[in-house]
Parts: structure tokens; C-alpha cells; sequence
RNA sequence: GCCGCCAUCGUCUAAUGGUUAGGACAACACUCUUUCAAGGUGUAAAUCCGGGUUCGAUUCCCGGUGGCGGUACCA
């Protein structure tokens, strides 16, 4: 068994991959980029995709956390095979519902001497391991309870004396075969009886995550780099029942801009803010799959970057993957986003924004959606995120006030302005509601403006249609508003003129 | 402290024992233009350091430095 690991293949074979989230707060962008990660394993190279639910930390983990990862995970599109919710034959998925497992596996090892309850104390534990921390050694229990006797142990049981159990770690060098990092050994000696649970129905990460990978056939397990110092730990719980461990495979860590791990950073990293920001799903997802791996050079010539799932899947190779971390730079995520925007299909798009919408203007302005997706259509190439989206189309909703000062181009003068606007005005009064289009309306005034100068008219124009510095073009903004309120909006800017 | 991982433009990265070290984002400049965007064109920008192996190393090996992760009766 131990000569199959250390060779390291180049190739996934029949996968069953799983993330196994903790509910202990938000689903955050690490535990996204993991699951896409896995994810594409499992579609790629024909494997199950699973969800194990990992709440065996029962003061931090909570209902609320849960539901959003599952919320998190669906709003991304990565749908799984197994687990919460979808089933399957080797559930519950839900650690917290697996405590009978646990504990006949826990009451295996303690009787085939493998593993041993122990009764030191907090205090006990603290003391000796800043002893060993100021000799230069590296901090692991002493063994103290290793050898404890059966009369000794059912005394304090019976007794009701505190208990650990530990796992009886054989000294030895344990190598990882890692499909992106290669070989890594670990000394056993320094990691030394390590505590697997609080007791027979308390187990802990390192046990329950060994004991449900091995009852889910999972072998491959691919998770953050933060994770290997834990891997030898749970290889020795594998070698002490005699299991074949999975294959294991450590991506790289996400990281802020000073390099530290992102996943530690104290707000923002949660999936819902980036909802909340008018981030699409399609973009986070896009934007992740290139923090740590990448296609292949297609000589000299500009990769398309812009890549949906199933085309990421369908370039996909596992064994691209970097080994170095990568900082997660916010600035390429509001490119990719603002591509999504501008190509994204129109009602798709407009499902997306219309939140962000109601927001500010409400419910009712969904009687004309319409109206609401020719405003989208109209920003779409001028916006980075969904939430600029209310800021930026507002003048569509509300006129704002504006000064009239603002009517003038360069150095036009009133009487010019007021003509100007004057002619539009009555040119418009008489066309029909149907020629209210972008190339129409062009069609029809443009000879006009080059006769007057495009910025004579079209400015002011813009102008009073929007009551801002900037907004879309006159055109845009006319066929989204159509004949009644262009007029009335024209109309509008020549009262201030002429008060 | 101890254990481990990592190292190409500011950032994400491509490539190879021999290249003018390529692309993307960002930056900057120019252009388009009725504003703002978008678009187009262009510029600047990198192989951490020191040894070795080699005709040749950014690539392979060793050492250093630096960064990061872990060091829990969390996951």
C-alpha cells in the first residue's frame, strides 16, 4: 500500500471528490474557489461530486451558515452529485448526524489498542508545551496516559475524570504523494499521540474527516494548502485501520495583497457581499478558475479568458495547477465582470439586476420591463458591477434638478441654446411615437446637427434628457424614454432658459 | 521556536536546457467622440540572491534570503 502512494500518476481516474465545508460562518471565496476546483474534477474526469456537511464543532457551527453555503453553491452553479439535500448512498451527509459511526470506529481503535483515552488536564498540556517550546523542540504530547492500566483507566472513568482519546501514533516517516506538490514527508515523532476526540460522541476534524472519506469511497481529496501539515495525521488514522488513503492533492492559498492567507481576512471574503456588489455568479467563477491554474500558451496570440463552465471544463487539466499562491486581484474580477455584463444575454442579465433595481426604485417599476431591460441595454458597457447599476441609471427614473448652466456647450450662446433645443423640440412634436429608435431619430436630425454643430445640439440635448455631466447618448436616452417624456424633458430645460 | 510549502512584469500567468522571456488585468500615452463609458493603437514593466551541472540555465541540483501556511480538547 504504502509503495501505491509514493508513486505519483499523472492522471484522475474515476474520481469522488467532495468539499466539506464547516458551518461555522459565511461561505467565503477560498471554500468557492476549493469547490470549483473539485468540482471540475469530478466533471471532467467522469467522477461524483460531493457535499459532506462538517458540524462537529457544535458551539461554532450554526443552521443559518449552512443554509447559506448550500445557497452560495447553487447561485454558482455548482451542482453536487451526493450529499445534503441530493442524497445518496452513503449518507447522512451531515456530520453531526453521524455520531454512531464515529463512535463504533473511535471504540475499534481504543480496543485494538490503537488509540487510548487521556486524562491530563488543560493545564497539565499547557504547562508541558511551553516547556517544550522554550528547549527548541517541537510542542507534542508527552504520552503520558500511553500506558495507562485497564484498572486505572476504568477508575477514572467511573469516576468521571475528563477524558481525551488519542491516537497512538507509530514513530515513522509518513510521505504524502501530492498531485500538485509531489513528494512531502512528515516525521511522525513530532507530531506525536495527537487527540482524535473529546469523547466517543465527540470526534474531532481529523477522525471524522478520515472515517467519512473512507465510508464515502472518496479518493481524491483536493483542499487548501492549509491543510497539508494535517494530512499525515490522517494518513496514520488510515494506516491504523488499514485503509488505503485517498489521493491527495493541495491547492494553492488565496491571498490578500500583503500575501497573507484571504480566508483569515476580517470581512468581504463572503460570497453574499459579493452578491451584494453586483458581482454575476458566471464572473466569480471565471475569475477564480485563473487563481492558480491557466491554459496552455497558444503561441504568442491572446487567450481568451472569457470562459464559461462547461468551456472551462472542456479545457480543464488538473495537472496545470500552480503551486504558489495567488492574491486575489479585485481589479481583474471587475473586468471579467463587466465582460459578463456586456454579453450576457439580456433577460439573463436583467434577472440579475432587476434586485438591485427595486432596491432603490422599487417594486413598481416591473409593470414595464421593458422599459427596465432598454435601460440595462443601455448601461450595460458602462458599468463593472450590478450595483453601480441604480447610481448611474437614475436619471431615467427621476429627472434630477440641474443647473442650466449646464445646457451650454463651450461657448454657445442663450440665444443659440434656446434655438437649438427649440428646433429638436418641434421637430419631435409631430414624428411618430414609432420613430423613437436610436437609428431613426438619427437618421432624422443628424443633417441638422451637422449644420449646427454637433455639440451645439447634441450636448444640450443630452443635457436635458439626463440632468448630468454624463450619462448615455441623447439617442440611447431618447428611444429608452420615448416621444412624451423626451418632450416633456426638452420642454423642461427650455422653462429654465427662459425664466 | 519547531514542521512544512512556495518564488517569472505591480497582479494573474505562458514558455523553454538556446526566445527580442509571450499574453491578460491594472497603469500611462495617443486615438475615436456631444459627455461618460466602451472600442482601437501604442509605451513602460519580470525570471529573488549565491554557488554548482552544462558549450549554454530563468528552467536541473545545492545553499541562502524572503513570503506564506501549520503549530488547538477549530475546521
Amino acid at each position: 500500500m504504502s509503495e501505491k502512494i509514493k508513486t505519483i500518476s499523472k492522471e484522475i481516474k474515476n474520481p469522488r471528490v467532495r468539499i466539506a465545508p464547516s458551518p461555522t460562518g459565511y461561505f467565503h471565496i477560498g471554500t468557492a474557489r476549493t469547490a470549483l476546483f473539485n468540482y471540475l474534477v469530478a466533471r471532467k474526469y467522469n467522477g461524483k461530486f460531493i457535499l459532506r456537511i462538517e458540524d462537529t464543532d457544535k458551539e461554532r457551527s450554526k443552521k443559518e451558515y449552512e443554509e447559506d453555503i448550500l445557497e452560495n453553491l447553487k447561485w454558482l452553479k455548482l451542482f453536487w452529485d451526493e450529499g445534503i439535500e441530493v442524497d445518496g448512498p452513503y449518507g447522512p451527509y451531515r456530520q453531526s448526524e453521524r455520531l454512531d459511526i464515529y463512535e463504533k470506529y473511535l471504540k475499534e481503535l481504543i480496543n485494538k489498542g490503537l488509540a487510548y483515552y487521556c486524562f491530563c488536564t488543560v493545564e497539565e498540556l499547557e504547562y508541558k508545551r511551553q516547556e517544550m517550546m522554550s528547549r527548541g523542540e517541537a510542542p507534542r504530547y508527552d504520552g503520558h496516559c500511553r500506558n495507562l492500566s485497564q484498572e486505572e483507566i476504568e477508575e477514572k472513568l467511573k469516576n468521571k475524570t475528563p477524558y481525551v482519546i488519542r491516537l497512538k501514533m507509530p514513530e515513522k516517516e509518513i510521505i504524502i504523494s501530492d498531485l500538485i506538490r509531489g513528494k512531502v514527508k512528515f516525521n511522525t515523532k513530532l507530531i506525536g499521540d495527537f487527540i482524535i476526540a473529546k469523547g466517543l460522541r465527540n470526534p474531532l476534524y481529523n477522525f471524522s474527516v478520515v472515517v467519512d472519506d473512507y465510508e464515502m469511497h472518496i479518493n481524491y481529496v483536493i483542499r487548501g494548502e492549509e491543510h497539508l501539515p494535517n494530512t499525515p495525521r490522517q494518513i496514520a488514522i488510515y494506516e491504523a485501520f488499514g485503509w488505503e488513503p485517498p489521493i491527495f492533492a493541495h491547492l494553492p492559498l488565496i491571498l490578500n495583497p500583503d500575501r497573507s492567507k484571504m480566508s483569515k481576512r476580517f470581512g468581504d471574503v463572503a460570497m453574499k457581499d459579493f452578491r451584494k456588489k453586483g458581482y454575476l455568479p458566471e464572473a466569480i467563477i471565471n475569475f477564480l478558475v485563473f487563481l492558480g491554474w491557466h491554459l496552455p500558451e497558444k503561441n504568442g496570440e491572446t487567450i481568451n479568458e472569457i470562459l464559461t463552465l462547461d468551456e472551462i471544463i472542456e479545457q480543464f487539466d488538473f495537472f496545470r495547477i500552480q503551486k504558489a499562491g495567488a492574491i486575489f486581484n479585485i481589479d481583474k474580477l471587475d473586468w471579467i465582470n463587466a465582460e459578463y455584463i456586456e454579453r450576457l444575454p439580456i433577460d439573463e442579465l436583467t434577472s440579475y439586476a432587476v434586485p438591485f433595481l427595486t432596491e432603490k426604485f422599487g417594486e413598481n417599476i416591473l409593470t414595464d420591463i421593458e422599459f427596465i431591460k432598454k435601460i440595462i441595454e443601455t448601461h450595460r458597457q458602462r458599468i463593472k458591477t450590478l450595483a453601480e447599476l441604480p447610481e448611474i441609471a437614475s436619471y431615467f427614473f427621476i429627472l434630477p434638478d440641474y443647473d442650466v448652466s449646464l445646457l451650454y456647450w463651450q461657448n454657445m450662446t442663450k440665444d443659440e441654446l434656446i434655438s437649438n433645443l427649440d428646433f429638436i423640440y418641434k421637430l419631435f412634436l409631430n414624428l411618430d411615437n414609432k420613430l423613437f429608435t436610436k437609428q431613426q431619430l438619427e437618421a432624422i436630425i443628424m443633417p441638422e446637427v451637422e449644420k449646427r454643430g454637433r455639440g451645439n445640439v447634441l450636448w444640450p440635448l443630452r443635457v436635458a434628457l439626463s440632468g448630468s455631466k454624463n450619462s448615455a447618448g441623447p439617442f440611447e436616452i431618447m428611444e429608452v424614454l420615448g416621444k412624451s417624456e423626451t418632450l416633456k424633458r426638452i420642454a423642461n430645460a427650455l422653462n429654465k432658459l427662459n425664466n
